[in-house]
DNA sequence: TCTGGGGTCCTAGGACCC
DNA sequence: TCTGGGGTCCTAGGACCC
């Protein structure tokens, strides 16, 4: 009987919601119980306080203490005559930056990722703050990723951090092979992760927090009711905050009454796709496979000012950070080998509303000073009335830079200039 | 005490084609 | 003459994730 959850059939892309394609193989799936796919084991490799750990293991002397890390733009450490280094605290940032990541010592005053570092610091203000070093990340990244790929080659990249893998062909040695990753990973670059093996990348996905930190948690389908259920909706993927505001409102907030939920009632607050993508997550249903690769599909910079600017005053100073964007949107284009034929800007106020346009071109561009121009021709559509927080460049609608100077298809051209 | 930066995907309306 | 329906492209905004 749990071999619904295997075989079924709702599948949510990246970032949870469902996806038009799949969602219509729903019904001819569902309607043939004696589909049986085969039983598949997919883990869920999370790395523990990855950044924060990356930095224990540079400054082992802060092992056990509070530590945050923030953005890129704060203090360095500072090497004293006698040898010891000399940390920036929390009490002493002023600034907008927000918290990256902190160390479990810091997470048991209430510091959590995407707080903001002034708020952080009323919580912890004792507390060790240090800047992101994104090139260390990386670095420790491709480490732990390569021990895992020395061992089983089917994995999905989901971020510096994360990873899913497919383990099906160890059958019932699944958890047995498992624990031989965590102990790989810990070989080659000294961090710990946590696991979760359960039949699908969405229980995975719950599964590798359970036991956080060094945890290594495997999930049987029917498991589902009892280690599942009481979970709180949101930790879902997918289900995000609004989502989550929207089902508390309904009286809704542990997965099982999500599952328990009438698809009536839930399809007046999200329409068809996300009910049902909604529901079958709640029973643990996810088809989705383990992809190993993907292709960009949109390149973008962006940056918050340290001051609110002004569009009159500070022209010099936005034009300048206007270019230096599309310089390195054209940087990071460059060094993907791609080009590009829609051109996005992004601004956020001081009130924190954001507004986007984009233009589309005739043909794609890898270069800075035709990004630049386009920009210049979105910027002209937006009504500036307020002080100007944050500005960004997007391309998308990518393709091989070769293809960058070929004409676009010929509907594109019927469009007026504009 | 206001909230970074880099992404993906979905929705929805209008233009346009067949 | 009037109506319509499917499909694609473009644009803007928003939810969500790491």
């Amino acid at each position: 009987m749990h071999d619904q959850y295997l075989a079924a059939t709702i599948a949510s892309p990246r970032g949870g919601k469902p996806n038009r394609r799949e969602v219509s193989l729903t019904a001819s799936v569902s309607s043939s119980p004696e589909s049986l796919a085969p039983r598949r084991w997919i883990a869920h490799l999370d790395m523990d306080a990855f950044f924060a750990s990356v930095e224990l293991l540079k400054y082992p002397e802060l092992r056990g203490e509070a530590v945050v890390i923030g953005g890129g733009r704060l203090q360095q450490p500072v090497l004293q005559p006698d040898g010891t280094r000399q940390f920036a605290r929390m009490r002493d940032y002023v600034g907008r930056g927000v918290v990256t990541t902190s160390t479990y010592a810091a997470r048991a005053f209430g510091v959590f990722s995407a707080m903001g570092i002034m708020k952080a610091a009323r919580l912890a203000p004792d507390s060790i703050l240090l800047p992101a070093d994104f090139e260390a990340y990386r670095e420790y990244s491709t480490r732990f990723k390569q021990a895992v790929a020395n061992l089983a080659p089917v994995i999905q990249n989901v971020g510096i951090d994360e990873i899913y893998i497919d383990l099906s062909e160890h059958g019932d040695g699944a958890p047995a092979f498992a624990a031989r990753l965590k102990a790989a990973v810990f070989d080659a670059t000294g961090l710990s992760c946590s696991i979760g093996l359960a039949p699908n990348k969405l229980l995975a996905k719950i599964c590798s927090d359970l036991e956080k930190p060094d945890g290594l948690t495997i999930l049987h389908p029917e498991d589902i009711a009892t280690r599942v259920w009481p979970l709180p909706a949101k930790k879902i993927n997918g289900i995000g905050p609004k989502a989550t505001a929207k089902l508390a409102a309904m009286g809704i907030v542990t997965i099982g009454e999500l599952a328990q939920a009438d698809l009536g009632m839930l399809r007046t607050q999200f329409g068809d796709l996300y009910t049902g993508w909604l529901h079958q997550a709640a029973l643990g249903i996810d088809d989705r496979p383990v992809q190993t690769s993907r292709e960009t599909k949109s390149v973008s910079r962006e940056t918050t000012f340290e001051r609110d600017l002004q569009v009159v005053r500070d022209r010099a100073v936005l034009s300048e950070k206007l270019e230096s964007l599309c310089t390195r949107v054209a940087g990071d284009l460059d060094k993907h080998a791609l080009a590009g034929r829609t051109v996005g800007i992004k601004l956020r106020f001081e009130d924190f509303s954001t507004v986007t346009r984009d233009i589309t071109l005739p043909s794609a561009t890898a270069d800075a000073a035709a990004i630049l121009r386009a920009t210049r021709d979105c910027l002209r559509r937006v009504p500036f009335e307020k002080k100007i927080r944050l500005l960004g460049v997007r391309i998308s609608t990518l393709c091989d830079p070769s293809q960058s100077t070929r004409q676009a298809p010929a509907q594109a051209e019927l469009f007026p200039a504009l």
